[in-house]
DNA sequence: AGCACGCCGACT
DNA sequence: GTCGGCGTGCTC
């Protein structure tokens, strides 16, 4: 009955924003036609969905015809820009690649449902001419206003606002037929960007570098260039130079961007090169921003956008560059539905779409180095700092030589130095990755350690809150006064320090100081935390503690002291990446000082000062860590090009969830491809409670991991729980 | 993903 | 007696 069956009833995929194994069949009504891109509203059981026409016959897609009877007709066609085809494409592959349904993947496409409607042009008001019957001082103002700006539209609002006076003034003028109404186009959301607007001046190593961008550019195939430069070498200005480029050959630009890199000191750099800010695309973006956003990206309006992961996914006219700042960040995976590496997705992005990619960072992933390294990428390196910034002063503190007090977890040498910029009206900034007051507590009388009864870590003690929380699941519960295995009471003791338990000696050994705790868990949010760092930056605190939130990005200027507490922490565990994590991390921290032009000094306090990674930074060579660590992968048969894919197996049963993870690393092809990585390293979005295990799959290329996969759930689904795919990638090795 | 259908516990 | 929990299953 929805149909109207003639004998020429046309049939066409479609697919739907839903996890289907593949896109379903629609009828086209008479008189409506549709092409490969198109996006309609179809019917979905008992609601209407938006979708996307994916191909002309429906035998291409579906295996089985679907039963005539069950077929239902197309909605309507929305007036809005096709989905191109290398965007299509893009859908396909990645869905493909993560192990995931296709639909899912073009949910993250259709991010902003109105959009697919064009925008409803506003009411504009125009002056007709004439004169109200009576004329108020209001009314003067308005028609004085009026002359000035002859033929010009307003909004009633604007006309209002500009005037002086209140939209019921101008409701009056209306009502005596001064005006007529006309439609005034969509304003678009950001000015298109000026090329020459203001030509910063690049040092000889930047201009090289920007000029070999450039030239990529010019080119217009696909290519992907690691620009590997330095804290401070002024990557930003180089890779503006590439967009300029990008922009002058018509072509829109994507900068990708970890979240948290989002700020006004990112928009307001890119507004002194280009003259205006660009569009801007991230989850604190309004609906209806995001609607203009999306919708003016599709026609072409806006040029360039500057968004965090998702912005990989909006639909671009004319693609023509994706610059992926701070490639290595680890916010560029999704890590629930659909499991991707943006950055990798981008380099995919622009290989299908047949331009280039640039991948920018102080301390590139391994896998970069390595493709750059291996001629797959062009390696572009910035080794000088620009403008009056000077490195840090590095060096490591033996702690079995220079111990702390009993019970103390800063080394004399580092309360010194602090004491000392202190003193001289700077600041010091201390480094310890742990939230909370305490990472372990136990009871003195009888050993009992206090776990969570979820995912059995550690419960991390917040002090201040007077609670016990689990930092892997979320689970939290008031700190008791009895051990609540033997019952004694006053026994618990606090193990090892968090950043409340900083504060605390801090405060003992610098009563005057002004101390500021930033921490991710700080009560009040966001707005709270762009307070506290205004109030560093003018000086308004002497010692800043804080959590590997102090790491990224922000500047402070008065900072000449930096002391890293536990330099080791992060290099202990059975991650293969643990050193690379902790070497970006200290890089970036220690990288916080030095750009008062003055002297500063960065102090790592160690157990370990001959470990690679601690080497490495307080010398200053990275070349020596990038060297060391591959060459350590490659003979621990870790090869760093190779897919890294991992699993997190979850289920109620905590002793089920482990002999599954075990037994799947036992079916791998090869046992050194998998390695099991223990509850803690899965990640918090999955967990909901659930007794959980992470492996990393070292999936080279002789591994087809979907197969794999696919092989061991159907073995016996029933049985084995669910199981989540994160795809951690190297996209090369599959193009 | 949504949404319906369905089968068991505590409430006006 | 119903309201409502979330388990299972389907959507062209």
């Amino acid at each position: 009955m929805e149909l109207d069956l003639g004998d020429a009833l046309v049939v066409v995929s479609v697919l739907l924003p839903i996890p289907a194994l593949c896109p379903y069949s629609y009828g086209v009504p008479q008189g409506m036609a549709v092409a490969p891109g198109d996006f309609v509203q179809v019917p979905l059981g008992p609601r209407k969905v938006a979708a996307v026409v994916w191909g002309d016959s429906p035998d291409e897609d579906d295996a089985k015809p679907v039963d005539p009877k069950k077929l239902r007709a197309i909605i309507q066609k929305f007036d809005c820009p096709p989905l191109p085809e290398e965007m299509r494409r893009f859908v396909d592959w990645l869905a493909h690649y993560t192990v995931s349904a296709p639909g899912m993947v073009l949910r993250s496409v259709l991010r902003a449902p109105d959009a697919l409607d064009p925008e409803s042009p506003m009411e504009g008001l125009r002056y007709l001419g004439g004169e109200p019957e009576r004329l108020t001082d209001a009314r003067r103002r308005v028609l004085e206003l009026l002359h000035e700006q002859e033929g010009m539209a307003w909004t009633r609002s604007g006309l209002a606002h500009a005037a002086g006076t209140s939209s019921s003034v101008i409701d009056g003028l209306i009502k005596q037929g001064l005006f007529e109404t006309v439609t005034i186009p969509a304003a678009p959301v950001v000015p298109v960007p000026m090329l020459e607007e203001r030509q910063i001046i690049l040092t000889g190593e930047q201009a090289e570098a920007a000029q070999k961008l450039v030239e990529v550019v010019k080119k217009g195939e696909f290519s992907c260039a690691l620009l590997d430069g330095i804290t401070g070498s002024g990557k930003t200005e180089v890779y503006f130079e590439a967009v300029a480029a990008a922009l002058e050959k018509n072509h829109q630009v994507m900068i990708l961007l970890p979240e948290i890199a989002l700020t006004a000191s990112f928009l307001e750099r890119f507004e002194e090169r280009f003259g205006v800010p660009p569009a801007q695309w991230h989850s604190g973006i309004a609906p209806r921003m995001r609607e203009k956003v999306w919708r003016q990206v599709a026609t072409g309006q806006v040029r360039v956008v500057a968004g965090a992961r998702s912005a990989l996914f909006l639909p671009f006219k004319e693609l023509g560059l994706i610059v992926v700042d701070e490639e290595h960040d680890g916010a560029y995976k999704q890590e629930d539905r659909v499991f991707y590496n943006a950055r990798d997705m981008a380099v995919v992005r622009a290989s299908l779409g047949k331009f280039p990619c640039i991948l920018s960072s102080a301390t590139p992933s391994i896998e970069s180095r390595v493709n750059a390294e291996a001629g797959r990428y062009a390696h572009i390196k910035l080794v000088e700092r620009h403008g009056d910034a000077v490195l840090p002063k590095l060096s490591t503190i033996d702690m079995r030589a220079n111990p702390p007090e009993r019970g103390k977890f800063l080394s004399p040498v580092l309360t010194k130095a602090m004491g000392e910029a202190v003193e001289r009206g700077e600041q010091a900034l201390l480094f310890l990755n742990r939230r909370g007051y305490a990472p372990l507590t136990l009871c003195r009388v009888c050993g009992f350690r206090f776990e969570c009864h979820n995912c059995s870590a550690w419960l991390v003690e917040h002090r201040f809150r007077g609670q016990l929380q689990c930092h892997h699941c979320g689970h939290s519960e008031p700190t008791p006064e009895a051990c609540t295995n033997c019952g004694t009471l006053d026994h618990l003791v606090a193990c090892g320090p968090g950043v409340e338990r900083l504060a605390e000696e801090v405060d003992e050994t610098f009563p005057d100081a002004r101390i500021i705790v930033l921490s991710s868990d700080m009560m009040g949010g966001v707005s709270r935390l762009r307070l506290e760092l205004d109030a560093i930056a003018k000086g308004e605190a002497d010692i800043i503690i804080g959590t590997q939130l102090v790491a990224k990005g922000h500047n402070f200027p008065l900072m000449t002291c930096v002391g890293v507490v536990d330099s080791d922490l992060g290099l202990a565990n059975g991650d293969p990446r643990a050193a690379e994590r902790t070497f970006q991390l200290l890089s970036q921290v220690t990288g916080r000082a030095g750009r008062a032009g003055g002297e500063s000094i960065g102090l790592l306090q160690t157990y370990a000062p001959d470990h690679l990674v601690i080497q490495a930074i307080a010398s200053g060579d990275r070349e020596a860590f990038y060297e060391r660590e591959i060459a350590l992968r490659q003979s621990a048969g870790l090869p760093p090009f190779a897919r890294l894919v991992s699993l997190i197996i979850s289920g109620e049963d905590k002793r089920q969830v482990e002999t599954h993870a075990r037994e799947l690393k036992l079916t791998a092809p090869k046992s050194s491809d998998v390695h099991l990585l223990g509850p803690a390293e899965a990640p918090m979005a999955l967990i909901r409670g659930r007794h959980r295990h992470r492996l990393l799959v070292h999936a080279p290329r002789h591994l087809d991991i979907q197969a794999y996969l696919r092989n061991w759930m159907e073995k016996a689904p029933k049985e084995r729980g669910s199981i989540r795919v994160q795809i951690d990638v190297d996209p090369q090795s599959f193009l």
